[in-house]
DNA sequence: CAGATAGTTCCAAGAAAGTCGAACTGATCG
DNA sequence: CGATCAGTTCGACTTTCTTGGAACTATCTG
C-alpha cells in the first residue's frame, strides 16, 4: 500500500534521545541532509543517497525518521513526499537541527 | 586497573555521528548533564545519576562515552575523573552540546 | 481491465548494544 | 606488607538494529 496514511508523533511526545538516535545513522543523516537542502522529495529521489541501497532497506530508515518525528511522510499521488519537519523540530528543540546540518 | 592512561579519539577524529549515538541513550545522556552543570567529577559521583545501575553497566556508558570523543576519563589519585570535552566539541560541532544540553 | 510503478510490509539471519555478576588491578591507608 | 577502595575488564546472555529478498497493495496509464 502506497497511499496509507502514517502515524507521525505529535510534537510534544518526540523525545530528544529518539532524535539523536536517529540521526546517528550515516545513510539516515545524509538522508536528511538532503531534504533540508533540497526540500520535500519523493523516496525515490531520496534514494539517490545511496542509489545502490534495496528499497525495503531504505524505507526502514524512512521508518526509523518518521517514528523518531525527524520526517514526514505523506501520499501525493501514487507516490509519497518525504519532508523534514524542521520548524517543528526547531520549535521543541532550538538550534539542534542548524548544529547538526551545519557539522563538518 | 585504575590508574591506566585511555586513549581519546582526537579532535579531528571525532565523528559526528558517533557523538550524536552516545548522547542517544538517556542513561549518558543524562550523565553528560550532570558533568556539563556541576563540572568533572569522580565516577563514583557520576553514578548519582542512576544509583541502583552496577558499576560495570556504568563504565560501559563511560567507555561509550569516551570512544565516541564526548568525555575524558583521566587518573586522579586513586579515582578517576570524568570531564566533558566541551571546548574541544564547540570547536568542532558548533552549537550541538548547546542545544542538546539546553533542551527540555 | 491489464500492466507498470512506487513503496511498504513480512520474514529471517546476522551484527551490534545493553546488562550484570565475578574476577581483576592499581593506589592508598594503617 | 595486607586490606580496602575505585573502577575496569571479562564472559555470557538478552535485546535491539540492520539488512535484504520476496510478497503485497494502491495508484495511475493505456
Amino acid at each position: 500500500m502506497t497511499t496509507r496514511i502514517f502515524e507521525h508523533p505529535d510534537l510534544a511526545d518526540i523525545e530528544l534521545t529518539s532524535v539523536l538516535f536517529a540521526l546517528s545513522d550515516p545513510a539516515r543523516l545524509d538522508l536528511v541532509r538532503l531534504i533540508a537542502k533540497d526540500g520535500p522529495q519523493t523516496v525515490a529521489a531520496c534514494q539517490a543517497v545511496d542509489p545502490a541501497a534495496p528499497k525495503s532497506t531504505f524505507s526502514h530508515h524512512l521508518k526509523a525518521l518518521r517514528e523518531a518525528g525527524v520526517v514526514r511522510n505523506e501520499p501525493h499521488g501514487r507516490q509519497r513526499m518525504i519532508s523534514l519537519r524542521r520548524d517543528e523540530l526547531d520549535d521543541r528543540f532550538p538550534g539542534l537541527l542548524d548544529s547538526v546540518l551545519s557539522a563538518g
